[in-house]
DNA sequence: CTTAATACGTTATGTTATAACGCGTCAAGG
DNA sequence: CCTTGACGCGTTATAACATAACGTATTAAG
C-alpha cells in the first residue's frame, strides 16, 4: 500500500490559517455549491458517493467549519449555510460582529446581512444590561424579493 | 358519572380572547413559573402527575400558546419561555415587533428585551432588500451580569 | 521507539418534533 | 331527538436532529 497523498492536508483555503481536511473540505464544497441551506441529513445523504457514512462525520467537519466562520448554523431551521463572505475574508467579518440572515420560506434562500446598525444596537442593549455577548443569532423569516413577485416562477431550492 | 366541569374552558387569562384549555394552561404556568427556559421535554417530565404524558401534548399546547403570543421559541436552544409581556399586554407587543432575547449560557437565565431600535434597523434592511419579514429570532448568546460578578454565587437554573 | 495530536470510521444512543388515528364533549341546526 | 362539525384530548409510532464513546491509522516531535 502506498501512500500517495498524506492522508489528509488537503487543498489550500484562501485567506484561512490552515487547510480543510478531506471530509470538512467535502462539506464545504457542497454547502458552497448549494443553492440554499442544508442540514446534516441533507449533507450525508449527499457525501455518501464520496464514503461518508455516519452523522459524526458531518457534525464534526460542521464544527471545525463553523469555528473557522466558513458555515454558519442557522438556528430557527437547523441547517448550515456557506458564509457569503468566506471567499474574500475568510468568515473573519462574520465571527467578530453579528451577522442578519433572511430566511425565505417560500424558496430556501438565505440572504445573509453584515448588518452594521444591527450589530450596534445589539451591543448597545448589551451593554446597558450589562450582558456579555458571545454569540448572537439574528434571523428573519419570510418572503424574499423574487417569491413576492408573482410572475417570475421560483423553484423552492435544494441541491 | 357528572360531568360538574365543562371539561375544558377553564381560568379566563387576563387580557387574551380566549380562555385557555386545561393542558395549556398547565404549559403556561409551568412555564410562567419556571426560572429560565425549559424544553418541550422538560415540561413533559414537569407534568406527568397532571396526566400528560405524550410529547404532542406538550407540542400542541406550545403551538397555541406560541399563536397567542403567550409564549417565545428560543430557537437557538429549543427551549420555551413565557412571554415577559404577557402579564400587561398579552404578548400583544411581541406578535407585531421583534424582541430581542438575550440568554445566559452560565445559569439559563433570558433577558426579553422589546428593543425598537433592533426592530426598526431589522425592518430598515429588509425593505431594502425587498424581503417581507414575518417573524424575526433574534437571540444573542453570553453572560448576563449576575455570572458576570464574581463574589455572587449563581445557582445554574431549572426548576 | 514512544508519545501526543489529529483525522477518521463505526455503533449506539440521546434529544427534539410530528404524523396519524380514534375517542369524548359540546353547540348548532335540522 | 339526533346528526354534524369543531375542538380538545390521548396514544402509538416514527421522523429529524445531534452526540457519546470507542477503536484505528497517520504523522510530527522528542
Amino acid at each position: 500500500m502506498i501512500p500517495d497523498r498524506p492522508h489528509n492536508h488537503d487543498v489550500m483555503q484562501a485567506g484561512t490559517a490552515q487547510p480543510l481536511s478531506r471530509n470538512n473540505q467535502l462539506v464545504l464544497d457542497r454547502l458552497t455549491h448549494a443553492r440554499g441551506a442544508l442540514s446534516a441529513y441533507d449533507l450525508l445523504d449527499g457525501l455518501r458517493d464520496e464514503g461518508l457514512r455516519a452523522p459524526p462525520q458531518i457534525y464534526r467537519a460542521l464544527k471545525v467549519l463553523a469555528e473557522q466562520g466558513l458555515v454558519h448554523r442557522l438556528e430557527s431551521t437547523n441547517t448550515y449555510i456557506a458564509c457569503a463572505h468566506a471567499t474574500c475574508c475568510g468568515g473573519q467579518e462574520c465571527r467578530t460582529s453579528h451577522t442578519l440572515f433572511f430566511l425565505c420560506d417560500e424558496c430556501g434562500s438565505v440572504r445573509e446581512v453584515n448588518g452594521q446598525p444591527i450589530a450596534r444596537d445589539v451591543d448597545a442593549m448589551a451593554r446597558q444590561i450589562g450582558f456579555a455577548a458571545r454569540h448572537a443569532a439574528l434571523e428573519v423569516r419570510g418572503q424574499c424579493a423574487d417569491c413576492a413577485q408573482p410572475a417570475k416562477g421560483n423553484t423552492p431550492s435544494k441541491p
